[in-house]
DNA sequence: ACCTATTTGTCCGTATGTATG
DNA sequence: CCATACATACGGACAAATAGG
């Protein structure tokens, strides 16, 4: 799984390694039941902190992409290929959205009318 | 503004037509106030029947990107701009979620999180 | 202001393919 | 396998808006 930071583009370090993580296993670079890298391990290769790659592990978490447990370290869960392209396409538009001024209920209706 | 159809994906053809449309709004190939081509003439160059390309502008209509009286013809909508570029992730979104079997509430739920 | 010819979307119906029960 | 419903695409006739003399 390799993983690149873009320092240009002014977004938070941590959702960028979000970022690249969901795209890594969308893509099946990493498969459910793998180890990511270790929170220390990528921080070193990143030239970041211990605790930025450890939020951004916390949010795939709490987003039900992996599982994170003490001593085991970072589980790709199964499931989670679907889940991280569409939470990815759900990012896309919520920065599209606000880029553009438009209400979160909008969006919704919008949704709505395409999803029938 | 140049239109290509594609056989091979299998997608409606008013809905190409309407995809190619939104997009050449977003990306400022047609500005607010200027006319698209005829329903005939746009059907006669990419030889499809005038309802199919009517029906196509009837959902831009629907979607507030363009305005449709006979006569004038159709007319690009001040504000049209941002809503095409969103138009156009939002149903990316939805094919995404239809792809993966997600349903739309949990849609919502991922958006309403992303969007706070 | 008037008339008329043209342009253009709207409304009627029809055929075909594709799910759905 | 059949019937049904739905969506897509096409065809012809119609009426509103526009443009020119």
């Amino acid at each position: 799984m390799l993983l690149q930071l873009d320092p240009s583009t002014g977004l938070p370090v941590y959702r960028q390694i979000a970022s690249a993580v969901r795209r890594a296993i969308s893509d099946g670079e990493v498969s459910p039941g793998e180890r990511l890298p270790g929170a220390r391990d990528l921080a070193g290769a990143l030239g970041v902190n211990m605790h930025t790659v450890l939020r951004a592990y916390g949010d795939l978490r709490d987003e039900g992409l992996i599982e994170l447990r003490r001593g085991r370290g970072a589980v790709v869960r199964p499931g989670s290929v679907s889940l991280a392209g569409v939470r990815h396409v759900v990012i896309e538009l919520a920065e599209t959205a606000s880029r553009h001024g438009i209400e979160f209920t909008e969006i919704v209706a919008m949704l709505e009318e395409e999803m029938t």
